[in-house]
DNA sequence: AATGTTGGCCAACTGGCGTTGACTTTAACT
DNA sequence: AGTTAAAGTCAACGCCAGTTGGCCAACATT
C-alpha cells in the first residue's frame, strides 16, 4: 500500500463521501439517505462527514452543485431545435452517471424545499434562458420554455426517477423522434397567453 | 356541542385522519410525514392512527386508493383528443383538493419503493390504457402513450410539485393550447420504434 | 527528536420516530 | 341503572437519526 500525504488521504476521503451521497440522494432523496449510511458506504466514521461537510444539509448542497451545460438554441436553424436539445439531454443522462445530478434534484425536490429551491434556480438560470433566446416572440417566450421544461422534466421523472416499464423500453432513438418534434411545436406553434 | 352517536364520532375522525394524511404526504412525501403530525392535525392522539389504519404504511395505502377518473379518448375524434385530455386533467387538477392523489403520488414516489410501485401499477393501469385506445397502429400505441405520459406527468410536476413560476404562472387557457397539440402529435406523429 | 497539526475512530448525548399497552371516558344495550 | 364495548388518552418502550467532543495515530514542521 502506497504511502498517501495527508493532503491526499484527505482529498480522497472527501471525494469518496461526495460519490457515496450522491449515488444514495439520486437513488433514496433527501430524508432516506443518511449520514450513517453515506459514511459506511464511503467506509469511514460518520463523523468524518460532519467534519469535512458542516451538516447533512451542507452535504446535499455539495452533492447538487451542477451545471446543464445547454446548447445555444438560437445557433440552431428552426426546425433542428428540438432534435438538438433532446439528444443533448439525452447524452447527458445516458452516460454513465451523467444523470445522477438530475435525480438527486427531482428525487429530493418532490419532498424538500431546499431541493425545491434549487431545482428553480438551476432551471430559471440555464433552460429558461436558452429556450426564451431560441423564440422570437418575446411576449410568448416565458411560457414557452416553461412548456418546454415540463415536457423534458416529465420525460426524466417518468425514465430515470419513477422508472415507468413503457419509458424505460423506450430507445434513444424512439424518444428523439417523438419528443423533437413536440419542443419545435412549443416552440413555434400559436399560443394563447 | 352537539351530542355524536360513536359511530359518527368514529367516522368523522378516521376521515379526520385521512385529510391530515392526503394533505401532509402530498406536501412533504411519505418520509417525512409522521404518525404523530398526522395526528395533530387531526387532533387525535398518535395512537389513535395506529387503532384505525394498523400502521403507518397502511395509512399511506388508505390515503392513495382514489380513481383518477380518466374519459375515453377512442370516442373522442381524432384532433379533439389533445384538448379533451389535458383539459381533463386540468380539471381534476385545478378542482379544491383534486390534485392530492397525483402530489401524493409524485411526492412519495421518489423517495419511497412502494409509492413508485403505486404510481407504476395507477399509470400502467388507466392513463396507458386509455391511450392505447386511443391509437390506431398498435405497434407505436404503448410507445405513444409512453410519451404522452411523460408530457402529463411532466406538467404536473412542475406546476404543482416543483411549483417552478414560470409554470404556475400559466393560464390554463395557456396550457390547453400549448399541450392539447402535442399530444395530439404524440398520437399521430410518424414514430421509430 | 520534539512539537504541533491533521485525519480518523469511538462512545455518548439529544431528540424524534413508530408503536404498544394500560387506563379513562363515553355511548349503547339490557 | 348497570354492564359492556367502543372511542379516546397517557406514558412509556426501543430504535435510529444527526451531531458532538474526547481520544489516538500518522504526518508535517522546526
Amino acid at each position: 500500500m502506497a504511502r498517501l500525504t495527508q493532503q491526499e488521504r484527505s482529498r480522497r476521503t472527501r471525494e469518496a463521501i461526495l460519490v457515496a451521497a450522491r449515488r444514495q440522494f439520486a437513488a433514496q432523496g433527501f430524508s432516506q439517505t443518511t449520514i450513517r449510511s453515506v459514511a459506511a458506504e464511503a467506509e469511514i466514521d460518520p463523523s468524518m462527514v460532519m467534519r469535512y461537510y458542516g451538516s447533512k444539509r451542507d452535504l446535499f448542497v455539495a452533492a447538487t452543485d451542477l451545471d446543464l451545460a445547454l446548447p445555444d438554441l438560437a445557433s440552431v436553424p428552426a426546425g433542428e431545435r428540438g432534435d438538438v436539445a433532446i439528444r443533448h439531454f439525452l447524452a447527458l443522462w445516458e452516460g454513465e452517471a451523467g444523470d445522477d445530478l438530475l435525480r438527486i434534484l427531482l428525487a429530493s425536490a418532490s419532498t424538500d424545499p431546499e431541493a425545491a429551491d434549487r431545482v428553480r434556480a438551476v432551471l430559471a438560470a440555464q433552460l429558461e434562458k436558452v429556450v426564451a433566446a431560441a423564440v422570437d416572440d418575446p411576449a410568448t417566450a416565458r411560457a414557452r420554455a416553461a412548456l418546454v421544461a415540463t415536457q423534458i422534466l416529465g420525460l426524466a421523472l417518468c425514465r430515470y426517477v419513477l422508472r415507468l416499464p413503457a419509458v424505460t423500453e423506450l430507445s434513444p432513438d424512439t424518444i428523439i423522434s417523438g419528443v423533437g418534434p413536440v419542443i419545435d411545436l412549443l416552440l413555434t406553434e400559436r399560443l394563447d397567453v
